[in-house]
DNA sequence: GTCTACCACATTGGATACATTCTTGTCTTT
DNA sequence: AAAGACAAGAATGTATCCAATGTGGTAGAC
């Protein structure tokens, strides 16, 4: 009865390395993510496991995971007409860029609700850092030289600033989920938004005024309507570019 | 090459039932949710893959899915001083109520400023939903008979009704991921909750009457008012009975 | 010629086997 | 006696295997 096979039988098993231990599924999210992010995953793209694993060199396990997580994260989504989980990646829709930058200016003015309550030195740090970005932008905005990669780091490091220096873990974690998908809508259609790059300076001027005057209510309402006319502006692009993934 | 054993060839994967397809990882995410939110799986314990496996008849795969879906929603965490992901159950501090609390309200806020934004007849459609929910609460609050699950059930049809009115499907999503969360703490020190009910009571109202009104603004401070006064109502009772789960 | 039924295939969900890493306990040495 | 090192065991991460289900295509019948 008893098989001796226990420390021995090793044969069926040989692979090439592994890499580490845990970073199957770290890699398998990221690249993923980039894949959707930088379109080579079309919105509206049925996606299929295997081919993905096979695409990045690992088994359908880690692949899994990262779908799972991608999923909850809002990059897919299921099908839900078939009763089998059908995933796609999510659409790109005028509706869904409303919602989402709604999520994240109210995330956003919440984080910067409590910046602003911070002790008058960090404030003043924050506010140093901050003048520093957006002088950035303004100058790529004066010039119209910058490429949209470093107009959306810039952009992207001046909230992450906002938010980072009061966010507990549980607020970073949500705004580091959601935040990062609007990258989707920004890549898609970052050529008309350098456009109205000015106007998005001008509205970090209020921001960091406000800031730098301790007002919580301010800064929040000066972070919503950045992300609330951000909204509009991209809305009328999408109105005439059109909107990816549906049909 | 070609084996013939397609059909046939069934004997080492005997198992019980396998209830339908896709149904294990929907039912291990809701049990243990369920252990976790009950308290049998008690704030900062150590969570084993395999132990909660056998606890539910399946295997590791499910379970997996299930924990990484509960780590992004922020049930469980990881322990980051080791290299290795030890999952644990998220232990209840008085900090995480106060940025959970906090991050529920906005999210609220901003669902209850779209629906306050909806024409009238609807608008008054959910006031009356509302008000009789309302008038059940403030029933139990005055004879101080109801049981704290009918409290719970009553506050949260309460407040899904303001989200579900107008929510789109991110934001819908994004609540149905935070918002069950704060059961935790309701569970936990409900005793004294309920002592306090009255006065979420007549905040509740003055959301209603916001509604009826029609002004979003009003309606995001009320709903902001209610989750803030509810945080330091709790933050009181977590001070007299501590935390769980750190030490 | 078209519609329906059945079969083969593709794909996903779940289970298990295996390799790696972290922990813990004991033994030895100073 | 204390501290460190080594060994045994436990737990996680990944790969592969099997089962179940939906989908599409083909063939047959009306």
């Amino acid at each position: 009865m008893a098989n001796v096979t226990s420390k021995t039988g090793r044969k069926p098993h040989a692979k090439k390395a592994a890499a580490q231990h845990g970073a199957g599924l770290q890699t398998a999210f990221q690249q993923v993510r980039e894949l959707i992010v930088h379109g080579k995953l079309s919105p509206g793209m049925w996606i299929v496991e295997a081919d993905l694993a096979q695409r990045l060199g690992m088994s359908r396990t880690p692949v899994r995971g990262a779908l799972q997580w991608l999923q909850r994260e809002g990059y897919v989504i299921e099908q839900k007409n078939v009763s089998k989980s059908r995933m796609i990646v999510a659409p790109l829709t005028k509706e869904d860029s409303s919602e989402l930058y709604a999520i994240v200016g109210h995330l956003e003015g919440l984080a910067g609700r409590r910046t602003a309550q911070l002790p008058k030195e960090k404030r003043m740090e924050i506010v140093r850092q901050l003048r520093k970005l957006n002088t950035g932008l303004k100058s790529i905005s004066r010039d119209q030289t910058g490429r949209a990669g470093d107009i959306f780091d810039l952009d992207t490091t001046f909230h992450s600033t906002v938010v980072k220096a009061s966010a507990g873990p549980r607020l970073m974690a949500l705004y580091n989920a959601v935040k990062p998908q609007t990258e989707r809508y920004w890549r898609l259609y970052a050529s008309s938004i350098i456009n109205d790059l000015h106007n998005s300076v001008t509205e970090h001027e209020e921001i960091i005024d406000a800031i730098q005057e301790g007002d919580p209510d301010r800064v929040e309402a000066a972070l919503q309507l950045n992300w609330s006319n951000g909204s509009q502006r991209l809305g009328k692009v999408i109105d005439l570019f059109g909107e990816r993934g549906t049909w």
